[in-house]
DNA sequence: GTACAGTCTGTACTCCACTACAGAGCCAGG
DNA sequence: CCTGGCTCTGTAGTGGAGTACAGACTGTAC
């Protein structure tokens, strides 16, 4: 099951992705599309499952296909100059996502143990908390 | 500029968003629309700006519109009960996306430090790691 | 050697989160 | 009191990320 021998919907289902969504990638450049024998069908490696689930974990974290894209751009890329700055610029991104992720769930943790507690005021402060700049 | 006193133009200036948004999301239910005085326009207070701020924060963070819903019923909510249980279920959700940030933190750190070490071998790692389950 | 499941190409539709008007009404400044 | 910039209500359009489907073709299992 590995040098170019699944079909797209093999890959589909391995990847655990739709069919069309494949296609979809490779309208946009995110998935190659390989060579289709004269009268044949197209046949793909596991190569092509592994971008898969690449793809779908990136955007799990919430990154955008245009991103995703470049993050891809990693590892097809060349430059070490380029891809360097490219993975600082999402560690920043993801640092400050983190920062507020955390805030978040402090603030979670105390609006149940202030319920626990009995000692519920009127309303939680989360929004106050959230939108301090 | 406390007491019901802005129009929707300067709640739109003030949290920063297109104030289209602020009618979509009155349509919605997340925020408020306050009465409207016979033949006359509504005005808002500075409660509505939080809102705004909170609900655009939440999105950062991956939340979609449905999501920050029940995000800002933890605010409204009256039952204690139904409240913690919320609480609860929105700790879950932002703790698994918490793990998933930080991998993805370590990730992009160690790919960058490889850059650093000048001993990039050919590709970066970042798709065989992350794409292992 | 044919039936039928899977593929291919292309177009169209869906859902979410806005964003853009049109055409009316309101209202503060001059 | 009138003008110009808001606001209001309603409807339509956009962009991102798929998803569906029609109609033709392929290919393997019987």
């Amino acid at each position: 099951m590995n040098n170019e021998t699944m079909t797209i919907g093999q890959v589909a289902a391995r990847a655990d992705v739709h069919l069309e969504t494949i296609r979809y990638y490779q309208r946009l450049g995110l998935v190659a599309e390989p060579l289709r024998p004269p009268r044949g069908i197209r046949r793909y490696n596991a190569e092509t499952v592994d971008r898969l689930r690449f793809i779908r974990r990136a955007q799990q974290l919430g990154f955008a296909l245009d991103e995703v894209r470049s993050l891809l751009a990693l590892e097809d890329g060349q430059s070490c100059r380029e891809t360097r700055a490219l993975a600082e610029k999402k560690l920043t991104v993801i640092e400050a996502r983190l920062t507020d992720l955390r805030r978040m769930q402090r603030l979670l943790k105390s609006l149940i143990a202030e319920c626990d507690s009995g000692k519920r005021p009127r309303a939680c402060p989360i929004i106050a908390t959230l939108t301090a700049d």
